[in-house]
DNA sequence: CTATTTGTTTATCC
DNA sequence: AGGATAAACAAATA
């Protein structure tokens, strides 16, 4: 489930842990979650530190132990983490259990492994934490590098360019039809087609939404109210809350789209 | 049985 | 070279 949001959301769940020992880690250096990385290292080395920091940045998150122990942690489609109770026990799809001085365990969990777990020991940030584009909601994010952007990418359709991570980090595709549903901009057009006043909207509509998400779904997983498209775009059949017209729902940029038909219009060159 | 899924990486073609 | 597109990954759910 998890976009910019969801992911600030999950982060939070480990925070009761703060500040306490790892006692033991369980992993299974086997499953396609540890992809890439000397998890050995992360089994051995983990041990004895203590829960010093956590932050996201887009659908990113990294937990720090001690002061060079960096974890990350992707939940690709249907990753979460949650905590373990003393005395409760990991299931199926717990890849990663960090069992803490409290007797409580921090577990990642993912059913279908898209997900991704990461570690470095080193003494500053590892590159897969530094090399990241600016935030949504930093002020390195202004209009004129959306712009430049959408140039670059004018050929594909800009429900596509909304899911690439290098320039919207934590857009996943509910984000990206609720933002282009609020800029009226249909899913479709290309990049390159986008009118200065509509380039603005999306710019504007872009840190709106990831603004009311981070409120509503970041802070407690609250349900969106009903004026957003949010809660109508995911079955057929749903109404659009402006027009009152039923939406569309067809793949573009190879996800499933949804917009309203007439509300969100196709802009030509 | 089929089709679907809030994501990313890789291969292939242009 | 760099960009566009589709397939692959894997498992649950309807």
């Amino acid at each position: 489930m998890p976009e910019l949001a969801e992911v600030e959301y999950y982060r939070k769940q480990w925070q009761p842990a703060i500040s306490q020992c790892i006692t033991g880690v369980y992993l299974n250096a086997s499953k396609r979650v540890f992809r890439g990385i000397d998890s050995e290292a992360l089994r051995r080395d983990l041990v004895g530190e203590a829960f010093t920091d956590s932050s996201t940045h887009g659908k990113q998150m990294c937990f720090r132990f001690g002061t060079k122990h960096w974890l990350g942690v992707h939940l690709g489609m249907t990753g979460k983490t949650h905590i373990l109770k003393p005395g409760e026990t990991p299931d199926k799809h717990d890849h990663l259990v960090l069992h803490m001085s409290s007797g409580a365990s921090l577990v990642f969990t993912d059913p279908r492994m898209f997900g991704r777990i990461l570690y470095s020991n080193t003494k500053g940030k590892p590159s897969w934490w530094a090399m990241l584009p600016p935030e949504i909601l930093s002020t390195d994010f202004t209009l004129e590098y959306l712009s430049r952007f959408l140039e670059r990418r004018r050929k594909s359709p800009i429900k596509a360019v909304l899911l690439m991570q290098e320039t919207f980090p934590g857009v996943g595709n509910w984000m990206a039809d609720e933002i282009l549903w609020r800029s009226r901009i249909h899913p479709k057009t290309k990049a390159g087609d986008l009118s200065t006043h509509k380039r603005r909207e999306l710019y504007q509509r872009t840190q709106e939404v990831s603004r009311d998400a981070l409120e509503v779904i970041g802070t407690d997983w609250s349900t969106p109210p009903d004026h957003w498209l949010f809660n109508h775009r995911w079955k057929d059949g749903g109404m659009c809350p402006q027009t009152g017209v039923p939406l569309k729902r067809e793949q573009i940029g190879g996800r499933t789209t949804c917009w309203s038909p007439k509300w969100q219009s196709l802009q030509l060159h």
